[in-house]
DNA sequence: CTGAAAGCGCTTACAG
DNA sequence: CTGAAAGCGCTTACAG
């Protein structure tokens, strides 16, 4: 591989003009810089990355944390970061902390090593002393979709409350009483303020939301399933289930599918997290659709400000709801394509 | 940040003796040892991954370079990458081309300036000079899933000929007659394949396949409506639909739910890759399945073999196919769940 | 077992 | 406008 020694040497000039040349300093003659331009087509050098990130102490790469690659959602977050990134001369290490905050861990730890210029992180739980340490020392950091209190770190996230009041209205309105919750880990915000937004819309309309009708999940699927088989063992199960984000609900569909049950015939059943596969379901699912590509884009811009030692707002945009059949509603009079923006 | 340095300071030796220490090289006295990470502990020490890769010439770090992120298929290959190459010491970089030839250069260059130790590509099209330059320039590379005929590069892949010739025998044993393809890229080795084997296997049954029914698509769900669209304005519409992907299938069906068509009653559909939505569609999918996870763990071993010059034999595994309903077929009498190895 | 020194491939302040 | 030199933070052959 050619180094900058042999374009100079090539160039018949220094290393030092080679440098300029090619960074387009201004103070390099057009005779030198065509030279030096030449010298390198011809020997198809390009510049070692890890050698200039030495000695500028920067590495034009930002690091993605997230809970989980194969949720849609994240998918989506991610490539949406990526966009951005790129287009702000940035490259994107993405680490899949797949809900273990061990792996998280690992993940944060290697992107430290490899002196990422910036952190974008969804964490998975309520910050282990590495993260927190990383902030104090001065890493710049943003929280996206999930954030952890008390740490002095912007956030860029949905607000979900709203939408989620929102389906609320409709389930009573269409006449379910006995309505249940698939919740997130306790240890996310994410799984947190699901719950309590569910409980506060609930409470607003006289129902009550007892513990039997919260279920405990993890946010993969497998804990879909385990949650909605207890709601259907209980003696008064649920007639509607709101699953707090979509991989749960695939397990719950899962679940009400092996029981030989129906949706939205037998029970409801809605999700947090639009995802264009919701559209084809049986039946399609009634789901809360966050502004995504606009998160990961925000999120990126946030980073980048801290980069550049300026101090960005947190953003909240708003989540909403998106009706379909799985809870019983008219089937919507003109055919829905998957939004290509979510 | 602390650095080599600084730990020596603390520890009162040299940085060589550090660096020796923390590497674990044997010539290093226990007492010496024992300073070096007693001072790395108390100075919160982590070596400089970038100084380390300029000195070394190994970044272990492996670059992935896939066609479409969205695309659940390339994402549960990128998730099965990054577990084997994390259990090998090594962090991927992903880069996404989005089916974009240019935007696939602009990733591979990224790497390569980054010094990656290698490289997993799925190729989007029959190869750049930027990609062939890097192959002839020693570059450890691996295609998985695409490839370039003609380039000496190992190739991890499924074979799906077996499969597609299940599902054609499949169909015509459901009694369609009218079968039509919506193909891949003909620029890559997956969207010539499928056709081929579709082709063939229609042949060997005495079934042709005329050029109305070859959709051309691009592997994204727009090309899977327009092709739909212009399958259903025949004269004589086909009664079975062959998605090369699974995003095509999406669209596929985008479109005849848009027509007010209805699967299997009205036009049989299957598709290549085997997601977990497809088993909770209206109806559930009939799809060609891939060993997805044993594809990256294959593909970042022979990739390994490769970095430590080795010669890596290519691989092929099997693809099989899953019935459900949407080619006609009873509904199977267990209910499915998701292949978690999928 | 240990340290001084060279060197990986760049960038940039300094001097001219 | 140009070059010699220092230095980014490591690793490692060499000498002791």
């Amino acid at each position: 591989m050619a180094s900058i020694k042999d374009v100079a040497a090539a160039a018949g000039v220094s290393v030092a003009t080679v440098s300029r040349a090619l960074n387009d300093h201004p103070s390099v003659s057009p005779e030198a810089r065509a030279r030096v331009h030449a010298a390198a087509a011809a020997l198809g050098y390009r510049p070692n990355a890890v050698a200039r990130s030495l000695r500028t102490h920067q590495t034009h790469t930002l690091g993605l944390v997230i809970s989980d690659v194969l949720n849609p959602y994240f998918t989506a977050l991610a490539r949406a970061v990526e966009e951005e990134a790129r287009a702000l001369g940035y490259s994107v290490i993405i680490g899949n902390a797949d809900e273990r905050p061990e792996l998280q861990d690992h993940h944060i730890r290697t992107l430290l090593d490899r002196r990422i210029d910036g952190l974008l992180v969804s964490p998975t739980d309520r910050g282990s002393p590495l993260i927190l340490d990383a902030v104090r020392a001065g890493t710049p950091m943003v929280f996206v979709d999930r954030w952890i209190p008390g740490v002095d770190v912007p956030v860029v996230r949905a607000d979900g409350r709203a939408a989620v009041r929102d389906l609320v209205t409709h389930l009573l309105g269409l006449g379910h009483r006995r309505l249940a919750i698939i919740a997130g880990p306790a240890a996310t915000t994410t799984g947190r303020e699901r719950v309590d937004a569910f409980r506060a819309a609930l409470f607003e309309q006289g129902v009550a939301l007892p513990d039997a009708y919260i279920g405990q999940g993890d946010f993969q699927a497998e804990s879909g399933r385990r949650a909605t088989e207890r709601f259907l063992d209980l003696a008064e199960p649920p007639d509607a289930v709101f699953a707090a984000d979509n991989l749960m609900a695939l397990g719950a569909l899962d679940t009400i599918r092996a029981r030989g049950l129906s949706v939205p015939r037998d029970i409801a059943l809605a999700a947090f997290d639009d995802i264009p596969w919701f559209v084809h379901t049986d039946p399609p699912i009634t789901a809360i659709a966050q502004p995504t590509n606009e998160l990961g884009r925000a999120a990126v811009r946030a980073l980048a400000e801290l980069i550049a030692g300026r101090v960005p707002e947190s953003v909240t945009l708003p989540a909403r709801l998106v009706v379909r059949r799985s809870c019983g509603a008219a089937f919507p009079a003109v055919p829905e394509h998957p939004d290509p923006s979510a």
